[in-house]
DNA sequence: ATAGTTTTGACATATAATTAACAAGAATGT
DNA sequence: ACATTCTTGTTAATTATATGTCAAAACTAT
């Protein structure tokens, strides 16, 4: 069977996607057509039937999509429908925010450790969670088949520890540090570059100041 | 003159172009051609020439692009050439490291007040700043003439205070809330959405697996 | 000075993504 | 039971984005 290719524009949408259909199911709504679904996400029907359609036919003529259903499939899809250890390396203050977001861990992310390099942080707690130091990262992360990391500490640091991270088995890194890190073709990362996003909204602002002034 | 719409695509890009002059800068070198930019940034030579060239042209025939000049063209394209005040709402962990990060104040964003209606941290501080009570948002907004705020605090609360601080005269939202906010036209939202951003991550790395399996 | 090389900016082409249109299937109301 | 209304999945058309090409300009070496 040819595995069609799924556009990255697709991929995008589809984690918001699933939240609104979380929001739907927390109000026991049941069903939603492609139609009301689109003015509520603001995008047009006719993209949502056909996002939805690269994965299959979910929908049925007449009555739309059955919320719960097309939850769970889009959950299945995300690869959420099931637990993954993860590492936060790092525990800074954005280490520390994401090891304390309840939500991951309600999306079956679980923190197994974090770490950081500062002996003086090595030991406390973030949560329940207890900080260790960088020496254990191979072993934890072999003892607990640890696929996925968060990387939140500075990019000449990241460079170096992503590569440990990939020798040791991870092959999912979710990278804070500002730099594009070069890694082989099996390795997925993903990029939550801030200054890069906070420079998109000045952008937008200027813009939309002239708009104003003109 | 008829202003040129710059698609959503090069917006994207820009704030990349961006760091990576800043890195070159930073290396030392004077200038370089697209060819080689397209090379270390992964992108088409072609790309790279058209993106720049919606904004003027920034290169010189048998030269290439002088970095430093190109670096300050982007930055004020950007609008980042000046001074920003900004404010944090929301003193969690994640308001705490964007307060803390010092990248922002060196592109020019400076946060003036972090606010959190929680009274046991209200005149704690952040680093050099203390927090607030959100009863001084409006005051404070107006006295600095803030126009940017970053949004830190679950998402039901966020809904209601996007809406005094867009009353109040903020035009541009940094927001970290899961909710997709409702705002008139004139005023700019950039989401950051932490949790899509792992589910699409958590795909990916599915994939990548199954590509492994077969 | 001159010849050869580099490299841009513009334009033309190709690819990708979005929107529109509609036949066919399923629900609803009488 | 039947007609009407919805609403999907699919294909076609449109729009947006990315890539390829090349003449003209500027640099470099001699």
């Amino acid at each position: 069977m040819a595995k069609k290719e799924i556009s990255q524009a697709v991929i995008q949408r589809l984690p918001r996607y699933y939240r609104y259909l979380e929001d739907l199911m927390d109000q026991g709504i049941e069903r939603i057509s492609s139609s009301e679904l689109s003015k509520r996400m603001k995008l047009t029907a006719s993209q949502i039937r056909q996002d939805l359609n690269n994965f299959g036919g979910f929908g049925q003529q007449g009555y739309g999509y059955n919320i719960k259903n097309l939850h769970d499939e889009i959950a299945k899809i995300l690869n959420i429908d099931n637990e993954h250890n993860m590492i936060i390396v790092g525990a800074g203050h954005l280490g520390q925010a994401l090891a304390n977001y309840t939500n991951f861990r309600k999306r079956g992310f679980i923190v197994k450790a974090i770490f950081d390099k500062d002996p003086s942080v090595v030991g406390t707690k973030v949560g329940e969670i207890e900080i260790s130091p960088m020496e254990k990262l191979d072993s934890i992360i072999k003892e607990n088949n640890i696929k996925m990391a968060a990387v939140c500490i500075p990019k000449a640091a990241a460079i170096k520890v992503v590569e440990q991270l990939i020798d040791d088995g991870v092959i999912g890194i979710w990278n804070f540090a500002h730099v594009d890190l070069d890694v082989p073709d099996n390795i997925v990362i993903e990029n939550v570059h801030l200054s890069e996003s906070l420079m998109r909204l000045s952008y937008r602002m200027g813009e939309a100041l002239n708009d104003i002034e003109e």
